[in-house]
DNA sequence: CGGTGCCTTGAGGAGTGTCAAGATGGGTGG
DNA sequence: CCACCCATCTTGACACTCCTCAAGGCACCG
């Protein structure tokens, strides 16, 4: 036990041994050498909700992993209009590789911690570890698939049907105890009704009334405007379009 | 001449030599051998419009470089809502690694000829070369980019917004002579108007009336409802929304 | 010459946005 | 502990955009 503990803890840095990003996250494509050259240069740190990550200059040179938290992914037209193109949860990769500036703003929807190392480190790293990239090129390609889901609920599903995949999502990502055969689910909501609405391409108030209205009609129970209680998940799925 | 000729295509399968993939498409990342390999098992075909190329069965085992026409992605709703979540143009690389099965369909949208191989022999090379990883990481992050332009054009823009955005769009894919400083444009449409609702969320009808207003308001000229001529491109990107 | 797709145009209505008011809840300071 | 404030959320009335349904035009083809 303690022996096989050495073996596969053995130079892993400090700072790493406990992340979740070793294993799920982009850092399980490191070896410990790799990990420990990393690890100088890297940072944990946490952050207020509304924290602006990418954006108005700032962090632009840095890569992060989410460890714990929601980050939204913005973007904006000239007149203020925005839309939310992705939520990142642990142990999500942030960041544009091979690009200098980023028309994508990152803020954090609720309290996060994230682990924050140069760009130029994981460059480097990219182009030593063909492992690095490929889990780079999954994650990115996970992305895409999710970013055309999207797609579909924005173009072509009513307000209702919107809102019901919304919570769907939501539930399948924050509720650790909801497998793909889970009847029922809790949680809460890592976004304010605005950042619903922006995410979903409607307005506050048709937020609102649509989860109103799934309330009233029992797919769903509301606490303190936050907590959501799903008692039917396979409710709440007819509700989505599909 | 002769020598330099030599020099550059000494060992490069004529089914490649004169290639637009392999210079700005994924095999540009491959050595002489390796796409001697790779064209063992390459065949290039030409598919009419409306042919179906990846979804219900039939090339679900084989991936594609798209040579010249345009392909649109499609994903549907079980009711039969469709909407297009991608298209692709010459050089792009056409299939979804790491995984079996694609939710995703992909059909021909005009004539297209494509360069397609079997998913395995790409997959072996993928482990093989980083640079062909390197680049389809690369390609990959840039329909990322688009498809989260997208999204906001699909949940934050008006319909009138919505058909201004993709004309300048097929104007920058389409027109070989539009740069970022080029003032008009002439193209035609790669898609019908069904095709186009189905892209922007929008229905047959809607998008009928917002060219004709484009038309009458003298922003763009239309000849057999296919070719596009736009005289002052920056009159358009006004009515994008920006 | 009549079909058949594809596109355009019109009239009317449903769904969502807009504007405005009020409710709720959490935090702060007395 | 209560009073107050502020942000956030809910609800209502109304307007407008876009969808639905229906008819008609146009080009291509047998």
């Amino acid at each position: 036990m303690t022996v096989r503990q050495d073996i596969h803890s053995s130079g892993i840095p400090v700072l790493c041994q406990s992340c979740e990003a070793r294993h799920r996250g982009v850092c399980g494509a490191l070896d410990p050498h790799q990990l420990v050259e990393l690890a100088k240069t890297s940072s944990r740190h946490s952050v207020e909700p509304g924290s602006e990550l990418i954006g108005d200059a700032e962090t632009v040179d840095s890569y992060s992993n989410v460890l714990s938290g929601v980050v939204k992914l913005t973007k904006s037209l000239s007149d203020g209009r925005q839309q939310i193109v992705g939520l990142q949860f642990a142990p999500d990769f942030l960041g544009r590789p091979f690009k200098v500036e980023s028309e994508i703003n990152a803020e954090a929807a609720t309290a996060a911690s994230l682990c924050s190392f140069p760009k130029t480190a994981i460059e480097r790293m990219m182009k030593e570890s063909p492992e690095l990239e490929h889990r780079m090129l999954k994650q990115t390609l996970n992305e895409l698939d999710e970013a055309r889901d999207w797609m579909v609920t924005l173009g072509r599903k009513s307000a209702s049907e919107k809102v019901a995949s919304f919570l769907l999502m939501i539930a399948r990502n924050i509720d650790p105890t909801v497998g793909p055969t889970a009847r029922s689910a809790t949680f809460d909501l890592p976004l304010t009704r605005a950042d619903i609405a922006d995410f979903l391409g409607l307005t506050i108030e048709t937020v609102s009334r649509q989860l109103t209205r799934l309330r009233t009609d029992g797919v769903i129970r509301i606490e303190n405007n936050r907590r959501v209680m799903v008692d039917s998940l396979s409710r709440l799925e007819q509700r989505s379009g599909a």
